[in-house]
DNA sequence: ACCTGAACACCGTTCAAGT
DNA sequence: ACCTGAACACCGTTCAAGT
């Protein structure tokens, strides 16, 4: 044996880990993110991968921030702040439709990387929106928040409609079914509005939450 | 040994399983609630609460559901549709406060009982606000995601400080001086806007952002 | 400095067997 | 019908030992 022989092809490096990680995200969902998983992929041990790695969280996170800088990082149009607000927004949407598992990831990372890309680009545009200094920590807060819990719920909503075989439409009428199942009188609204939900459209909607953020903050006052 | 000595003083039941699961939660955390900790709590054995519970998944949602019904319970005062809904927002900010856990549990449960509980209570407000039909669910839509996108943010907040030793003050500053290290050019508004982070109130901010999606609501169109 | 892989201390869940 | 508890198939993480 050569003892110049490499051990693998590439060196075991943080940004191999992270690729190797969204990648069994992406495609096994995020139970499939295994050290035992990675570590095969990686032609490696599981014990390898802590010394370039924390621990899971971290890991977790990284991986959401690494797919987080990727969908900030499209060019920024010259645009209303709004209507930069909004294509942020929607690009997160989109990204978390495409990779449910960052839902769950940004909500258990406060104030950490992934959070914080996403911070100043709202902020950027809260500013040239002209709120009021002492009135925009709030307005960029008001804004991560819908925007963290749509993605969690939508998370959540893949997560089940992959455990239930996938079909929307079919989870959109079972849900509906059940709403108009429940008790009349401790549930009007509720019974009212399951035809509207089993035809609601969640980009629609979600956009239209945005708009009302916008609207409130567009207001003086 | 007598054949009619009970086995233990009271039936396994299902409420028990679920008020017991809430003191685990509340006095050990997330972590905190195992089917082996649980079944040493009952005086049984951990197969045996899964004649009464499908998966944790089922106990968590339950559990979160008891707490959202009490949190739900406290009688409608007589006042507008505004102010119940800021009630209620508050309601479940305080909840979640003072039981991190329900917020990651929400975050799981898409569409299940206890977002539906929150989705009957705000959607009868809205409906009272004047809202018309066609904007109702993505009015109450809006609504129920920024409590959520809080409630998960604040469920994570909350189990870093556990972590962390505690210090709310402490983290604030931890987080502050992190954002004020942060590259000039690429961050300037996280910059700006960290000696604001660090004085924040999440209560009072929180209470905005309901507003902010209440005054767009109120406005036409 | 970086990697290996066995070992540790857990999990949720199942299921034959009991009452 | 309800409960027992051992067993199964996993986890994340650590760490002595190697290169």
């Amino acid at each position: 044996m050569a003892k110049n022989t490499p051990r693998r092809e590439q060196a075991l490096t943080r940004e191999r880990i992270i690729e190797a990680s969204i990648s069994l995200l992406d495609s096994r969902g995020e139970s499939g993110l295994t050290f035992r998983a990675l570590a095969e992929e990686l032609s490696t041990g599981a014990g390898a991968i802590y010394w370039h790695v924390a621990n899971k969280n971290d890991l977790m996170t990284a991986a959401c921030d690494a797919l987080v800088a990727r969908t900030l990082e499209v060019p920024v149009i010259e645009a209303a702040p709004q209507d930069v607000i909004r294509a942020v927004a929607l690009g997160m949407f989109d990204a978390i439709n495409a990779h449910p598992w960052i839902g769950s990831a940004l909500a258990r990372a406060p104030w950490q990387s992934p959070i914080v890309r996403l911070l100043e680009r709202l902020g950027q545009q809260v500013r040239a929106m002209g709120v009021a200094p002492a009135g925009q920590f709030a307005a960029v807060s008001a804004l991560l928040s819908y925007i963290l819990g749509v993605s969690g719920q939508n998370a959540a909503n893949a997560q089940i409609g992959k455990e239930l075989g996938g079909d929307r439409e079919a989870i959109l009428a079972q849900v509906a079914a059940a709403w108009s199942a429940l008790d009349a009188d401790a549930y009007p609204f509720t019974r009212s509005i399951a035809p509207q939900f089993r035809e609601h459209d969640d980009r629609a909607d979600f956009l239209a939450g945005i708009d009302l953020i916008l609207r409130g903050m567009a207001l003086p006052g």
